[in-house]
DNA sequence: CAGTGGTCTAGACCACGTG
DNA sequence: ACGTGGTCTAGACCACTGC
């Protein structure tokens, strides 16, 4: 017996089980919304008890992989533009309502991958990337400028696309089978440049929230880096800290 | 038997005894950092089976209102100032390190709550509140200019202290047995205004992250509204999204 | 009605920290 | 060696969903 055995050996049943269920969905063997086999079922083809497939399970369901419902099943967890926005636009409005967005046109554009790019998405030199600008729309007007870049690698062909969707997770995961399922922000606020000032038509100058994001996969590597600059007025993003 | 009876009668075990055990934490007759008793002497006293009362303190766990440690028992959450900066302070410096901020003198000053803090803090007409202004360090210079305020009746004769310490919330859990479990932090960008900008030692008009916090105790009720002006500069807030 | 997840029990053994 | 929390089992019954 190898290290590596004993060392899976020596890792909860529980744990080891849950692994196996997260592989199944990254690799596609369980698609976005199929009901899964039940605990019982799950429980004899890993040659565990029920208990301890159910704990395996709700892990899964903690994690925000799965949905369970008395009575139905259990789910693979399947984006959709407002499921997207809910969990991870939390930009609200003055009467704490969440803000829903709109986006102009968004194009695709592949390129080399800059130094600064390749950092943030973990990339070897050389990588290609895939870059989006836009401007996303409140009441029909401009106040949020973003730019999205994301590794090529990961999402092939998606640089000849003549237009991008609206809420992107949601068609990576139809897509792609890439998943989304964490997000780090990192926010601060700057002073509008020319570019930004002119594109969502204010003064150079307003203060500005910068909103860094790295969103992550099942696997742990970044999928995707976002910068939105975003004119908030009477509007705020919410974090909530437990 | 009452419809509350029902009601209660309705309920998971496991709930009803882990509202028991926080009414408990609540109350003062656990305290901050003791050692509760062991998941069969809950069982016993409950009734209840091992299993059920483990799920009942596994829950208050999650929560982070004890912390569990394998072989030695399971403690009632302490503050500490670390602790407290750790899960409430999240801003961070270029290379991703938390950032550990001092305050200056810090003196607390009695009053009468104007319209906005009664609806911030969800208080009466004429009730009174405790206003502190700080300005707070980083490298012995001011990056944040704050203002708190608390209900007075959650924290009698606060009001008359001299100072008060850098970090609150372990403060108000030693002295109080006051415990904050939660916060939710609405952040926008402003521009400074002339007296923040002399406190701050910066430019009128430099752009600020504005983080304007409710935090919340037991019962869902605020203990606190802080307003915090940020010149981050090289910083960031994070946020994780999951 | 059958099938699913949700709760609950009683008991066993393991892993860890302390004396 | 002892007591703690952590894992695991086997089985029972309940609550909800959809046919």
């Amino acid at each position: 017996m190898n290290s590596a055995d004993e060392a899976e050996e020596s890792r909860p049943l529980y744990a080891q089980v849950r692994e196996q269920l997260i592989e199944r969905i990254r690799s596609g063997a369980w698609k976005p919304g199929q009901l899964i086999p039940n605990e019982f079922e799950i429980a004899r083809e890993f040659g565990v008890s029920q208990g301890t497939a159910r704990k395996a399970i709700s892990a899964l369901a903690d994690e925000q992989l799965v949905h369970r419902r008395q009575g139905r099943g259990t789910f693979v967890v399947q984006h959709t533009p407002a499921h997207v926005l809910f969990r991870f636009f939390q930009l609200f409005d003055e009467s704490r309502t969440q803000i829903i967005p709109d986006s102009r046109k968004t194009v695709p554009v592949g390129a080399v991958a800059n130094e600064r790019e390749r950092a943030e998405l973990g990339l070897d030199k050389g990588a290609r990337v895939i870059r989006v600008a836009r401007v996303r729309l409140r009441k029909d007007k401009p106040f949020i400028a973003e730019s999205i870049v994301f590794p090529d690698a990961l999402f092939p062909g998606l640089a000849e696309l003549p237009e991008l969707p609206n809420t992107l997770y949601d068609f990576f995961q139809k897509t792609y089978g890439v998943l989304v399922v964490r997000a780090d922000e990192r926010i601060t606020a700057v002073a509008a440049d020319t570019e930004t000032a002119r594109v969502l038509e204010i003064d150079e100058g307003t203060p500005l929230l910068r909103v860094d994001r790295i969103a992550f996969g099942l696997v742990d590597r970044p999928l995707e880096w976002r910068v939105s600059l975003c004119h908030l007025q009477d509007a705020h993003y919410l974090a909530r800290l437990r």
